[in-house]
RNA sequence: GGUCCCAUAGCUCAGCAGGAUAGAGCGCAGGAUUCCUAAUCCUGAGGCCGAUGGUUCGAAUCCAUCUGGGAUCACCA
């Protein structure tokens, strides 16, 4: 048995067949005899559309006829007759324009299964991102107060992709870049110290317009006067501004980390914006001279916006990047008229330290309304790597929030938004992270509370993880037939080599996309494809369920027949860990049982 | 006005490094079941893949233009 095992190059059952495939194709004489060598790139194996058609189907006869000068079909007879040689392979068929349609025997499924067994929640793991370093940056929402819902999507989203490029063999840091220099923190200062003041028994009346109103700020002013008493207060602004500073980024990155952590996200690496700017702006210095010496930075000016000049436009002459040489629509500003940097300044630096990190793959996980900003990171990314980093943005669409039907509301201004926080306490966070991924990325998502709460199958989530417990419950149903039954010590793998029926082996063969479906969702950088491949899996597996309840043969335990419950464990449990271990890289819980 | 995203069944959406008869859920129409392995099950009808051109042996998928929806435009962060 391991040695059959040792032949299945990959445990990717298409990647199998495209080297074996290959291999065929380069021993064929017809392709031998050929002056220039024949390029196989563009063969492809894949699952055929219809089941019907068989287990594995190639486009190879098709792609090489024209290099070849034959006819599809005729090339696809003399491929399908070596493919027959392939112990393996039970049948071989050419269909439509020119399609090779195999179906492999059932003893390949057999060690297929109970290889994957083996395997156990390591199965589908890939190399396919082996020797790649991938940073990616999500989430990063201003330090200015609790996050708030429309942080969830990229929250999820991000963090889901991490795992699934681990997953996929990608050496993967997750970051948040902490906007922690802006003119936004020392409004959030001036809001906290009116909370200091407040915290010290002055009546402060109602928040002025332009501070921050939310609540969340008084345990800061709280804390100010516990640790310093008045002494603030008898300060001029300049000297306390830094110490207030810092404890409210303190403060609310605390309240920041919590609410990740409720949503179960957790980041490597917290990157301060304000290390760019320390030491008179160093590294941001640095990227900038790094720009410029290689041509990129000029001082000029701007041509105005097209369209609706605003009132207050004037020609400045500024530091600028030329980006336009580097993709972009506009040059963009580095320092401003009054000497100061932008925000994107400190981007480029920012860019800079992760490539001198080491990446290779920069990922942006951002909101839809950062559109317009994609096209000038690429254009660092390309100017600071000389195009060798990659990088990506992934831009996650709006999340319309529903109850029973009808639009939440929610009102910025009152301080009164929807927090992520009161999200996860009312659906859960399993809810919550599932939903937000069973949706393409790029298209606007529906939440509605009440449906993804409903325990029915309408529910995908619910669905899921209840094929999950289903799974569970099996074994605890073979433990009451076979009470002597030491699933510990049994040996499920070489058990489940012994299933043969065709229901069971249809289940086995959707197992078997599974590490084809990582592969792909991690190089397209779309987590949601994961969550529809556990979809389809958890109903592939309750529909088999169901056929048990007509039928009592195809039960998963019979307490008449020991050894074929034991390879329907063995059958039951690789289910239950492609199901556990892909919902894991969604970051849902796969739980034992529902009640 | 420029840029980006989107348009697929009545509804909500998958499918896209081009492939065969375009899928799922809901809803709808029929039927089975009161059984229990755990929250019913099975079957069916629904389509000019927004429009028009182009590339190709072959396009929902790639390119161009157009239409209709959403986002965005700054010395903000």
């Amino acid at each position: 048995m391991q040695g059959r095992y040792a032949r299945m190059s990959d445990m990717n059952l298409f990647a199998d067949f495209e080297k074996r495939i290959k291999t065929t194709l380069e021993g064929l004489e017809l392709i031998k005899a050929q002056e220039t060598p024949v390029d196989l790139a563009r063969v492809t194996v894949e699952p055929p559309r219809d089941q019907s058609h068989g287990d594995v189907a190639t486009n190879a006869a098709m792609v090489l006829s024209k290099p070849l000068g034959t006819n599809p079909r005729a090339l696809a007879e003399i491929i399908a007759e070596a493919l027959r040689g392939d112990a393996d392979v039970s049948e071989v068929s050419v269909a439509g324009p020119g399609f090779i349609n195999i179906r492999l025997s059932t003893g390949y499924w057999q060690q297929l299964l109970s290889a994957m067994v083996s395997e156990g929640l390591n199965y589908g793991r890939s190399k396919v991102g082996a020797g790649h370093k991938a940073n990616v940056e999500y989430v990063s929402a201003n330090p200015t107060g609790p996050m708030h819902v429309g942080h969830c999507r990229g929250a999820v989203v991000g963090d889901a992709l991490a795992n699934l490029m681990d997953f996929a063999g990608y050496d993967v840091t997750k970051e948040y870049y902490i906007n922690d220099a802006g003119s936004q923190i020392d409004v959030l200062a001036r809001s906290v110290f009116l909370r200091y003041r407040e915290a010290l028994g002055e009546t402060i009346g109602e928040i002025p317009s332009g501070l921050y109103p939310g609540d969340y700020l008084i345990p800061v002013g709280e804390a100010l006067a516990a640790e310093y008493g008045p002494r603030l207060h008898a300060m001029p602004e300049e000297e306390w501004l830094p110490i207030v500073k810092e404890k409210s980024i303190e403060m609310m990155m605390a309240l920041i980390r919590d609410d990740l952590a409720a949503l179960n996200v957790h980041h490597d690496v917290f990157y301060s914006e304000r290390t760019l700017h320390a030491n008179g702006a160093q590294r941001i210095r640095q990227a900038i001279n790094d720009l410029t010496f290689k041509g990129h930075v000029y001082r000029g000016t701007l041509p105005p916006p097209k369209g609706q000049l605003p009132e207050d436009w004037e020609d400045r002459e500024q530091t600028l990047f030329r980006s336009t040489e580097v993709g972009d629509d506009i040059d963009r500003p580095l320092i401003k008229s009054d000497g100061s940097y932008t925000y994107f300044a400190a981007d480029v630096a920012y860019f800079k330290d992760k490539f001198d990190r080491g990446y290779d793959e920069m990922i942006y996980v951002l909101g839809a309304d950062h559109g317009g900003y994609v096209k000038r990171l690429e254009a660092v990314a390309r100017a600071v790597s000389d195009g060798k980093a990659k990088l990506t943005v992934l831009l996650c669409q709006l999340v319309k929030l529903f109850r029973e039907g009808e639009p939440v509301k929610m009102s910025k201004r009152s301080g009164n938004f929807v927090t992520l926080r009161d999200v996860v306490d009312e659906v859960g966070r399993d809810a919550v992270r599932f939903m937000m991924l069973y949706r393409k990325s790029s298209e606007p998502l529906d939440f509605d509370f009440a449906k993804v709460t409903e325990q029915s199958k309408d529910n995908p989530v619910f669905y899921v993880q209840y094929a999950h417990a289903r799974c569970a419950s099996v074994f605890r149903q073979a433990k009451d037939a076979f009470p002597d039954l030491d699933l510990a010590t049994v040996d499920l793998a070489s058990a489940a080599a012994e299933i043969s029926d065709p229901n069971e082996l249809q289940l086995v063969a959707k197992l078997a996309e599974y590490p084809r479906i990582v592969e792909a969702a991690a190089i397209a950088q779309e987590p949601h494809r994961l969550a529809f491949y556990l979809y389809d899996l958890a109903s592939s597996f309750h529909s088999h369920w169901n056929k048990g309840k007509e039928n009592p043969e195809l039960r998963f335990v019979n307490d008449k027949n020991r050894q074929l419950s034991i390879a329907r464990l063995g059958l039951v449990h690789a289910v239950a860990c492609v199901l556990k271990s892909g919902l894991a890289i969604t970051g849902t819980a796969a739980p034992e049982e529902m009640r």
